[in-house]
DNA sequence: CTGAAAGCGCTTACAG
DNA sequence: CTGAAAGCGCTTACAG
């Protein structure tokens, strides 16, 4: 900047004015700045002036893994709603290791965000406290924020399983499986309370070996489901805690001699074309990344100093074959 | 900082080097230091410290769209080879529109990634070029740069088709249909020319109204592949030029009264699971991210200062049933 | 309409 | 072992 206003005969103030279009520079000068802006190849560096100016208009998003199908259009709806507030976007996964998340949180403040998005990994965030106080906007999504007060966005995990399995009982189903991620996870265990209302509102009992909660990889999902569905009171319907469950058990159950009544939590792309078609329970991804985002820009654009909020997105039951079949004996 | 030091009663530049751990700073300081740091909840500006180091650990992500189940592994592979080098990423979507890519592409620049790993939108970065030169590393991947000379990671797109198709061939098929992405896409016409060379090595013919590229929402597809299904030659096999092509046909293949072989380009998660099962050419999706990442920090990390180098991974067969029928009449 | 001075929060290069 | 000065590239607040 300092090379273009030599160059242009110009103070740096005016090289300023003309890179930041700003008014009441003559026609001519503006000129001159250009031709030694375009000559010199200059171009603005935005870290200095957000040194400066005392926002980087950038936010940062830590969600649990980039790579997962649900946190996918989550990340893209909230890069567009940072879009059209002019701000660029910092993404980082967790990987689920509490650890990770407060590295990558407090990376991202080192370089003064204006605001975070977290998908939560660790229960207690209160190392953020001072963060937050300093100025930092932040929300908390799809899991609740941990010994810390902050805007929440979550979807209605226990009323989504609820009315999955619900559902299973409306088709006449009396012992119904749960399998769900592991136990650490809020999500995991609302819906696992979801699945406990939801039988005990119709007066059924729950045997112990009926859920299991632990790590969705496929050896765990099948070593459970077995479990189900042997012994004197196999269970002739299944709730899938979310998306990598509900996959495994469609794999074991196209094997199973019996037919199994089956809802997921989570929809995903293909679900319709699989013999049965299979019904799920699903969240609204984008629409809980839009949510957090904002409410992020609502507090950064100063528009609401309200208390923080929690909102909860409901979750839609979709029929289509494999939770309506009937119990088979 | 000032105020550390004030709090301290040491100079700015001893709280400078406990705060970045130098040695040489007497124990009993680092104490002083340390508790006026907590006491203040100092934490450094990051910022500020990369605009006087001239580097800023971070480097820019632009990919057509964040959601895509494709480039979502691509990115977390990005994302961990960033983290192993210690560097941040910047993530944003160019919805397929080069105005969009460029003006993420130049924001990136103007906050001074140290590089960028780009998924070209645009047949044209001439607009790169002086950025180039001032030193930002650049990576193009999934689809080369336009007029620019810089390193660039593919896949073997042309060769993964014409093994699909040459698969097709195999199984006897003489009429073969092909259904691609827009034209101004390089992947997919490299992808149509691997079919038309595999079609040429069998000595076969392709009438035009065999293939057909365009957008790939479902009713063009669905259009497309009506036309090759009907009249007095229709096509016994079908290749399908990407991932969102597949499944349009595998719906509408499930509801035509011939059976038609499938091959699909891209690998999806349940492709095991349809009846029957889905062939398809897979791609290393993280491969190419992994791959990319590690020629721009090879760069950036002056390991390298070789010419720009062009880099091709193989696509995979895995025949898993509809790629086997044979033709129907 | 234009510009010189001070400062954003840090590090570099130097001196003691 | 420690610190004062200068500077990274920009903007703010002011004066002319």
């Amino acid at each position: 900047m300092k090379d273009v206003a030599a160059r242009a005969g110009v103070g740096l103030k005016t090289v300023s004015r003309v890179v930041n279009e700003e008014a009441g520079v003559t026609p001519d000068t503006v000129a001159r700045v250009q031709a030694a802006i375009d000559a010199l190849g200059f171009r603005r560096n935005d870290s200095a002036r957000l040194l400066r100016t005392r926002r980087t208009s950038s936010v940062g998003l830590v969600l649990e893994d980039l790579a997962d199908p649900f946190y996918a259009p989550l990340s893209r709806a909230v890069e567009d709603v940072a879009r059209s507030h002019g701000a660029l976007l910092f993404t980082g996964s967790s990987a689920e290791d509490p650890r990770r998340e407060q590295e990558l949180v407090l990376a991202f403040c080192a370089r003064r965000v204006d605001g975070l998005v977290v998908v939560p990994a660790s229960d207690d965030h209160r190392y953020l406290a001072p963060e937050m106080e300093a100025g930092v906007a932040t929300v908390f999504v799809d899991r609740p924020a941990g010994r810390v007060d902050a805007d929440v966005v979550l979807t209605d995990n226990a009323g989504g399983t609820r009315d999955g399995v619900a559902h299973l009982i409306a088709h006449g189903h009396r012992r119904i499986g749960f399998i769900g991620d592991q136990p650490s996870i809020h999500t995991a265990n609302e819906r696992l309370r979801g699945y406990r209302e939801a039988m005990a509102n119709a007066a059924l009992p729950v045997l112990p070996q009926w859920y299991a909660m632990g790590p969705t990889t496929p050896d765990r999902v099948r070593a459970a489901l077995a479990v189900m569905l042997s012994g004197p009171e196999p269970v002739t319907a299944l709730f899938a805690g979310n998306n990598r469950v509900t996959v495994t058990a469609v794999r074991v159950l196209s094997d199973h001699p019996r037919p199994v009544a089956l809802v997921g939590f989570d929809d995903f792309e293909l679900a319709d074309l699989l013999s049965p078609p299979v019904t799920v329970v699903a969240q609204d991804a984008p629409g809980l990344g839009r949510t957090a985002a904002q409410l992020l820009f609502r507090r950064l654009d100063g528009l609401t100093t309200d208390a923080p909020t929690r909102t909860e997105l409901p979750a839609r039951l979709i029929p289509r074959g494999s939770g309506e079949i009937p119990p088979s004996s």
